[in-house]
DNA sequence: CCGCTTTACTAAAGCGGTTTAGGTGATCCT
DNA sequence: AGGATCACCTAAACCGCTTTAGTAAAGCGG
């Protein structure tokens, strides 16, 4: 009842290992009824090569690792993976890669790249100087980074994240916005330290801002959730110390301080005005549709990906340029309005 | 420059092969000096076991499969997928297990599953009487199949997607609609059939519209993107002959029908009412919000993964009983308003 | 001081493939 | 006829780990 193998085959068609493992990989070192029969009586066996085996004397295995940066549940939650995982598809598929999916297995990255049997990596997020990547090293396995800072000697995939940013910002004070709330990235991974996308955004961000004379700025952390944007807006100041508008560096929080600020009663964005970034899809569509940043998600996975199946083929590669940000300006932003005389004054 | 591998810590550390495998698995069969000694040893080398080697020799890879009925870039372009990823994911994380994808590969799942190294596999949307099922059935390995039909030996989890259907349906009677369109799933893989999941929504619609007087119904099938629903509203007939109401069993193509239906002029839900399925996140956040059945995603993934360990540790499992859907009323539906006088009679 | 259990460790046999280095005949060439 | 060539196939080594079976030394009761 166990599983069928190369020698039950083998055996069964009165030939050697060696000549079954030639009817699957090098067919014409075979005469031609000889290969016929062995594919014939692996077939009503029913045989199939053990993976593992097969990975381990072949020291391939055809699968790529994604190394999450979080739980597989806090990632996914976030659109931005599934876009960035078409972009990944696309290119594997079409050199027959499966992709293993990397998560912190009981907290540590490390362990679960140990564990991976992969053939190449990619990794989000990551900081070049976290300590997986020594881990990364020392396997020595192919890696293309995204969303790092291209030092290491890695091919590193980035989007210009801070003149995105910057557009974003400079266009809230274009319409004359002064008091801005700005929605920072939380750390991934447990150190206190930003990730590079989120310190390359707040760069753009505040290079806008002190450009336009550095009015007030209110910081703070907000997750890439909708309920994250709903506890961040609730969190802001509230009456006239309420900024008028909203960098978020995430369009998932974007969309929970619209959905916060109406649920208060204000309007988006005549009373407040908000900025999100990515542009996953879900965004042209929300209510009011929301202005971000766009970038290109899908080619970013494209991009890692065929990167990072050139360097397994042996051909060394660099970083590409990053590719460029366009803000897309939709209903979710509008010139500050005077503030009410009565109100105010 | 090669991989360091077992050999080369027993030797640097003056014991044999047994003695690091069992530093590393049976710590309690050495003696506290030498097991401190080969760990330290193993460290200093950046030992790390080979996991196709560690895979062929314990028979278990640490790693669940995930059967996807299409490509990538499909399958994750409906954030249904991502949903689903978070549910398994936690369950997976709990128990230390990395999650492979396993697309079809040069067109054949069959292809795929063979190449898979994987302790289980959960496959989606596949048919009982799926070739690629006797595949799974000769390797052997443990299987769970989400959103199939609980005929076969395989632990099946299912949402009442017939009810959920219904409700839909009976909603838009209720509301005074007679003149349906429902948007089909495409079927899954290549043949024509249709998945158990379309053909129970389908179930479910007609009949809850034949308990109404069996009024006009127009079908056309639309893939699960924002874009098919779009030319699925411009493949609808026009003027007086356009339905209004529209069932559509993906949220993504609600979207688009709504979309397109604004673009050319139409107001929703005054003018056509919009029904989704899924109730994936975003569809809280559409403009308008749409009305849409909701299934519980996250959970099917985690009862799945939960069944799947179970099995895979041995244990017997049965079907569950299929979850319960429930339909969210939101803005995209209201009652059909009385054609204009004028215009019609 | 002897047999008996424990403790601490090892040799070697797998796991299931791939691949290298031949070994047959049969065919070809001169 | 005899050596070279070729087409076809095989024995055995190897990939890197786990694990079984077993050994040598130490502990121990009598």
């Amino acid at each position: 009842m166990s599983r069928v193998t190369i020698a039950d085959v083998a055996s069964a068609a009165g030939v050697s290992k060696t000549a079954v493992s030639f009817a699957f990989n090098n067919p014409e070192k075979l005469g031609t009824t000889t290969l016929e029969r062995v594919l014939r009586v692996a077939h009503d066996l029913g045989y199939a090569p053990h993976p593992a085996a097969r990975a381990l004397s072949t020291r391939r295995s055809g699968t790529i690792g994604v190394l999450m940066p979080q739980r597989l549940s806090i990632v996914f939650a976030n659109p931005f993976l599934g876009e960035l995982m078409q972009g990944l598809g696309e290119l594997c598929e079409e050199h027959d890669l499966t992709v293993l999916l990397v998560p912190p297995l009981d907290g540590s990255l490390e362990g679960a790249i140990r564990q991976a049997s992969v053939d190449g990596f990619i990794s989000l997020g990551l900081n070049p100087d976290d300590p997986e990547m020594e881990t990364l090293n020392r396997i020595g396995i192919p890696t293309v980074l995204i969303d790092s800072d291209a030092a290491g000697s890695y091919p590193t995939v980035n989007v210009d994240d801070t003149a995105g940013a910057h557009a974003a910002a400079q266009h809230l004070l274009d319409l004359g916005h002064r008091y801005l709330a700005v929605l920072v990235l939380p750390p991934a991974r447990d150190h206190v330290q930003h990730t590079p996308t989120a310190a390359r955004r707040m760069a753009g961000y505040l290079s806008a801002i002190e450009g336009a004379g550095a009015p007030a700025t209110f910081q703070l952390t907000a997750g890439i959730s909708v309920s994250a944007g709903v506890r961040a807006f609730e969190a802001l100041p509230k009456g006239e110390h309420r900024p008028t508008g909203v960098l978020a560096m995430s369009d998932m929080a974007a969309i929970g301080v619209m959905s916060a600020a109406q649920a208060a009663g204000l309007r988006v964005p005549d009373d407040i005005s908000v900025v999100g970034f990515d542009d996953i899809p879900m965004s042209a569509w929300t209510n009011p549709a929301l202005t971000t940043v766009h970038q290109p998600i899908v080619e970013k996975g494209r991009i890692a990906a065929r990167l990072l199946i050139q360097r397994m083929q042996g051909k060394s590669v660099d970083s590409p340029v990053p590719l460029s940000t366009s803000l897309v300006i939709r209903q979710s932003t509008t010139s500050r309005k005077e503030v009410v005389v009565g109100r105010n004054v």
